[in-house]
DNA sequence: ACTTGTCCTGTCATGCCGTCAGCTTACCGA
DNA sequence: TCGGTAAGCTGACGGCATGACAGGACAAGT
């Protein structure tokens, strides 16, 4: 399904240029994590990569490209966010470690790649449509299961009917990855990371069961 | 207090000088709306506003600095958010009103100046600490407020003591941040601006009393 | 009209962008 | 072993943005 690596022009590419291409992108990615995005130079991150800016648009079309690419790596692995809430509960004692486990895995996630996402949040915030596919890639599996949980508690009875699911699981995944971009402004807002994270987990728990939880 | 504007080489700007100044302001304004933040170079600015690019470099020293101005301007307005909640009731009816309310002056407010706030966004999640200030004085008073609400109720024993209202706080106003910078998001998820609203304060009224609100 | 200080722009050196022709390197079949 | 071919890389170039400066235009007061 993949197809091949292919450069701009079009050759496909051998085993040194996908080595060469890859280099591009982990300095890139680290360009990223040093200096402000609009700040970041093709020429930067060639030299960095120790070859000529010509070879950086052998293989991307622009900045834009190659984050895109780096972007789309991190998607895939973003994917497996969604084991952090198959087949879990969201009923008493274990109710409230579903909201733990789910808060941590997020926070986790998006501090390991927050350069990246960063600029993904940027693109889409600005009406770009493939950042904005690659932010729903990302977050969907946890939204749709979010919405999922809640559909099934309404179908019980056990939260009210004029909850719109979508609506109440968006919201939520907004604010997990509003707070883990922001966890450094936490600390200095006089919020410790340790007593940040229990009480977002309250939070998904009150927006998903509408209940406080047994803890 | 505001001392007089000075241009970058020191000099006061004059009635003329300020009229131009400003017409710079606005028209870099709205090409952040309409163009990627990476995008928008001085000369387009200046070519605008019908002017040279010299005369951008007199008032400010870069893109960034003229885009700090814009949001200063920005946040003051912001600050009247805070009346959104001022002396107002969690409790019963009026507490569903307080959180409605909050919500919509919100999402108002972020809509109106949405390009200006990506930008601020952007500046704070990369750690630049001018921008992480703005970002905290627009929501500071949000975020106090809320925090004040949720002690108030935690005194009264309505609300668990293991709360810390700083971060709970913190991340409401998150969510709502996030929410109003990602609302066209929101609609091609099949969520729409009306549905979206009463959730959001649904949540809103979640975390701060910790009860479903009476309608 | 002259002076003074503000305001704007022409111009220039510098540096990055994005492209191309052309050189080098690796692979492969004869 | 030896071309042939395609992949891989780079120097160089026109073009544009940046940022600095000096000098001209302009308004206001004398």
């Amino acid at each position: 399904m993949t197809g091949q690596v292919r450069t701009v022009d079009g050759r496909v590419a051998g085993r040194r240029g996908q080595a060469t291409r890859q280099k591009l992108l982990d300095c890139l990615s680290e360009m990223l994590s040093s200096s402000p995005y609009r700040d970041v130079k093709v020429i930067d991150v060639a030299r960095k990569a120790g070859t000529s800016p010509a070879t950086f648009y052998q293989y991307f079309p622009d900045v834009e490209g190659a984050v895109l690419e780096i972007a789309e790596q991190m998607a895939a692995e973003g994917a497996g966010l969604t084991e952090l809430l198959e087949g879990r509960s969201w009923a008493g004692k274990s109710g409230w470690q579903t909201a733990q486990e789910l808060v941590d895995g997020f926070l986790e996630f998006w501090r390991k790649n927050d350069a990246i996402l960063r600029v993904v949040d940027l693109g889409a915030a600005e009406g770009d449509k493939r950042f904005y596919k690659l932010r729903m890639k990302i977050l969907n599996s946890v939204n749709n299961s979010l919405a999922d949980a809640i559909t099934a508690l309404q179908d019980k009875g056990r939260v009210d009917k004029d909850v719109n699911p979508a609506a109440v699981a968006g919201s939520l995944v907004a604010m997990l990855a509003a707070v883990a971009a922001h966890q450094k402004g936490f600390s200095s807002w006089g919020v410790k990371q340790a007593e940040l994270k229990p009480n977002l987990a309250l939070l998904v728990h009150l927006g998903v069961t509408g209940k406080k939880p047994t803890k």
